[in-house]
DNA sequence: CACACTTACGATATTCGTAAGGATT
DNA sequence: AATCCTTACGAATATCGTAAGTGTG
């Protein structure tokens, strides 16, 4: 079991005298004097213990076995300079991918233009964005789908997480509601009103639902799993909603208005998570050193 | 074009420490002291320019790139372990082949015990034998279908030849014949005889053309191909002949005298002929040497 | 504090280049 | 004589091991 041991300077030296049989300009090709050349040569022959070339004065030759090995190193090297070649270039980000998972709300706002610069600085790096509701995102953030997840709330104890940053949620209504000129408005202003409420699936409702000072709040029987639709009742006048503001998109149009809702204990927590004990790759180091710079520069 | 130098025992480090996760027991079975491992991994790191390894204290594991790399070079290192292991067997002449080419005669007489030796020395490399005549052999070494051919005479001026030994003729003759019981024969001894010849494509037949004393024979209108023919013509008393020492087994039986020629310059060289310009393999090499030993050992 | 990886540093082994040697055309 | 590979030997480089350092459970 008397494994060999040799070195990519060994198999490009005979790399290079296989394919110009002369010591000289072999010697040339791999940046070495002619004689280190010479007994890079026969280092190798003793290692496998058998002459390689025929150096007959003016012909340099290869014996029979050195044309077999030839034929399989050859080959050999180059598949291996590949495959470390291709490390270099994910290292470079000159190649790689990243996939990423991201509530909608996080997805339409924030993404966007950290994918345009994405793009700028990385054009080799696939970048792939999956938009889905919380439990989506974990899960493929579980199986290893993505590499990383923009999420809000939910538990988190199975996964590794950064705080990115809280929000605070704002009051939609009609735009000639009663409070809508408002600078900003209390639990206690809201007494009294009709509040719309998101799917019980969702990480919005779920944090309203945990707070008791939403006890005080009259819940409207309506509930919606689209915020366009939620929009669409608010502007109709059926009642008012409280959502983040990453989701105020929604909530522009003519006939509504939105005000921030002035209570420190309802903010909504978003949390870069990743998996547990398992490295991120350099491509996703990439992104996450990216959105961070994009999240401290836009508080 | 920055190619990354590594050598099999960096790989070998980062294949013990894939399959162990454990830079002290990885050290061991490599036996490196267990900071040299460890500088390796950090060399190999830095010339790839990624980490390939996370370790978290009490926890090794890949990175993504190292996954990766683990992937192809656990492959690749067997593979090029493999095929420089498969040149030490032949070095070693515990594996490969050798081909050779030799006359009939030859190859009855003295490739028997040869090939017999063979066996015993090196059991694991294949010898290949083509008895054929002289031109048929010859083309065998021509299009390197043999690495050795066993010949005589002929032109062997486009191959590298080795004089293996010179061999007299020999007068073979009907057992009651008149010159049947003399110990030796001269050319004028034969005046008057009728001498059966090979057909003209053998080695022999050439060489009696050749010779001018040949002329003084008269020469029978038979000419046969077999030795086994020509000596059942003999022994009908149809003729007598003149043949190598080395075909003399054919002339054994009851009814058939042999006689040794006294001419010098009646004598059939035996080559060992090559190609030219083309170094012999390993197992030919000792297949070579086996034979000249055998050769001066029956002089 | 015990385990496991990293760093420091002197010792050893490899590899390199210059220069001389030898062989062939 | 010119070309080309090999050998000799001191210098530069790389690698190793011992021992001390660091960090975590």
């Amino acid at each position: 079991m008397s494994s060999i041991n040799w070195s990519s300077s060994d198999l490009q030296a005979f790399a290079a005298l296989v394919q110009t049989r002369h010591f000289t300009r072999a010697a040339e090709r791999c940046h070495l004097s002619q004689s280190a050349f010479s007994q890079k040569i026969r280092r190798l022959e003793s290692m496998v213990g058998v002459r390689l070339f025929e150096r007959s004065t003016r012909q340099v030759s290869l014996t029979p076995e050195g044309e077999q090995l030839s034929r399989e190193v050859l080959r050999i090297e180059r598949e291996l300079q590949q495959a470390l070649g291709q490390l270099s270039d994910l290292a470079g980000l000159r190649a790689g991918r990243v996939a990423v998972a991201a509530l909608p709300s996080i997805a339409a706002v924030w993404l966007p233009q950290l994918l345009a610069r994405w793009r700028a600085l990385h054009p080799q790096v696939t970048l792939t964005l999956h938009d889905s509701l919380a439990h989506v995102g974990l899960a493929l953030l579980r199986e290893g789908k993505v590499d990383l997840a923009l999420t809000a709330g939910g538990d988190l104890r199975e996964f590794e997480t950064e705080l990115l940053r809280t929000e605070p949620y704002w009051l939609v209504c009609p735009g000639g509601h009663r409070l809508a000129a408002r600078r900003r408005v209390h639990w206690a202003d809201l007494a009294g009103e009709e509040v719309i409420q998101l799917a019980r699936s969702s990480s919005v409702r779920q944090q309203l639902d945990r707070l008791a000072a939403a006890q005080v709040l009259r819940s409207s029987p309506l509930e919606v799993e689209q915020l366009a639709t939620l929009a669409a009742l608010v502007r109709a006048g059926l009642g008012v909603s409280l959502v983040p503001e990453l989701t105020l998109f929604h909530f522009r149009g003519p006939g509504l208005a939105a005000v921030p809702l002035a209570e420190p204990e309802l903010t909504r927590p978003l949390w870069l998570a990743r998996r547990k004990g398992q490295a991120l790759s350099v491509a996703a180091q990439a992104f996450r050193g990216l959105l961070l710079e994009a999240v401290s520069a836009s508080s």
